[in-house]
DNA sequence: ACCAACTTTCGTACTGTGTACGAAAATACC
DNA sequence: GGTATTTTCGTACACAGTACGAAAGTTGGT
């Protein structure tokens, strides 16, 4: 057989480790996670099954491949040069949601797979830069930055749950909804179905941004009320330990509930449900 | 052969529906979902693989029913009476979180799984009550929601891939960071890796709550700049469209990127990797 | 041209998954 | 007892991932 050096997608072009990843990742965007085994991966390539091993040790390492390929994008989406920390952690958050919409399997791989590469690595290193010469201590960015992913991660998460954004196969969800409303139980579940997600021009995706805004206002709060504030940017490497900043202001509701918070015990090893 | 009713777990028990479920949490909890097979809960059963087949018809249904136990049992662990929206949507969320630590499977379901069980309904019903007669519109109530699923989801998110919670595993990562510490590279990252995440007493799980109080506080913001403010309780069923609140107000640093926001595209079908 | 060394592909086969189909066994009821 | 209903299971199939080693293709040296 010929090679056949051609731009068209799903032709067969020299094989390659980049190129087994591309089609990996084309296949689970087209029909989703499930889709991609390796034998479909290997008809897309034009080769047998056992022909992709050559490029790759196994499943699991294409999944780690396809994760870190997922933030090379992100951080390509980001805009170049913004004026202040919470622009710039603004336009992460926003493009990162926007790649992990593109890529809805992705956030379920983001668990299982806890071998991060080069892409991640340097994407978390650049917002961590970010956070750290915005004045925020060492503490307190990792506070910040886990804040910010949890917002993003499960506000995708959810995204990804809602039956879809255009306004399609809502009759289905609709008719399960009336017969809830019928029953008079979950009234109030009812209500928010049906006069607020289920109108016409609803989009559950736009109330990110708002959400965003909340969390960088709480953000500037935290990095007001910390000692460190002025420490700017101090290199990192110096090993100053000034830890113990952040503790936060009490609030009245605050004290009366954390009984039993983390207990998870046991934990005997790793979880590999899609190996 | 005998049924022996006794209460030793593992013992055989006349089956039942309830009896299949409690036992393939019990195996999901043990050993992660991968070890969840139709084949091992038979086994745990005390029963060949198909008699499982006559409590119930598919797999994929007794991941359902395992994901609305675990809304059963977060709504279990709630305290009874609160004071405030502000504590009652704080105790909501902290054992919700609890209840996701201790069956860290529950969040990977929560992706493909959409059809919501009884108790699923019953507790977002019950949360978003709380959220309406606390003055909350029917919109702004739907969106603090989302705003506080999305922070719960992705922290436990975050949760479940952190190597651990004790310090046992950490050399692995140790070493690691050491080699890409002297790589030069990722410098913020080492930083935040050495001197927080692998210090003696860091625990990634007390973050929880500072980060659920910076939400709550803007939430009461939220309450606050809305002009439904003062409609408390109104019942719901009332059909009053007063959409169109909280248009929150802007921020210096607001607009510039929202670009390409949202453009997802084909969307073929629903996922179904574990099924 | 030949041949050795390599890179790359693939055939076969094994284990483990969910589950369709229908027969067998157990149980309940008259 | 016998008959009907409920519950269990044996067999088998299609689909995963991939171990192992042979085949084919490519390259470079003489």
């Amino acid at each position: 057989m010929v090679k056949e050096i051609s731009g068209i997608p799903g032709a067969k072009l020299p094989l390659d480790r980049e190129l087994v990843l591309e089609r990996a990742m084309e296949l689970a965007d087209g029909a989703g996670l499930g889709a991609l085994t390796m034998r479909s991966l290997a008809q897309s390539l034009g080769v047998k099954p056992m022909s992709v091993y050559y490029y790759v040790a196994n499943k699991s390492e294409i999944l780690d491949g396809l994760v870190d390929r997922v933030f090379e994008e992100a951080d390509a989406a980001r805009l170049g040069h913004v004026a202040s920390w919470q622009q710039a952690m603004r336009n992460r958050a926003i493009a990162l949601r926007n790649t992990l919409v593109r890529h809805k399997w992705a956030l379920g791989l983001l668990e299982s797979r806890m071998s991060p590469g080069a892409a991640t690595l340097r994407h978390h290193n650049a917002t961590l830069e970010t956070l750290r010469l915005a004045g925020f201590g060492v503490v307190l960015a990792t506070r910040a930055y886990a804040l910010l992913d949890s917002y993003i991660y499960g506000f995708v998460l959810q995204e990804s749950t809602i039956p879809v954004g255009d306004g399609s196969s809502i009759p289905a969800v609709a008719e399960t909804m009336v017969k809830h409303f019928e029953s008079g139980q979950y009234p109030y579940l009812v209500e928010a179905a049906t006069e607020v997600v289920m109108q016409p021009g609803y989009d559950f995706g736009s109330q990110f941004e708002d959400g965003l805004d909340l969390l960088i206002r709480g953000l500037e709060v935290w990095l007001e009320s910390t000692p460190t504030s002025g420490t700017a940017s101090q290199q990192p490497g110096s090993t100053n330990n000034s830890h113990i900043e952040t503790r936060l202001e009490e609030t009245p509701w605050h004290r009366q509930t954390t009984g039993n918070a983390h207990s998870s015990m046991t934990r005997s090893g790793p979880n590999n449900p899609p190996d």
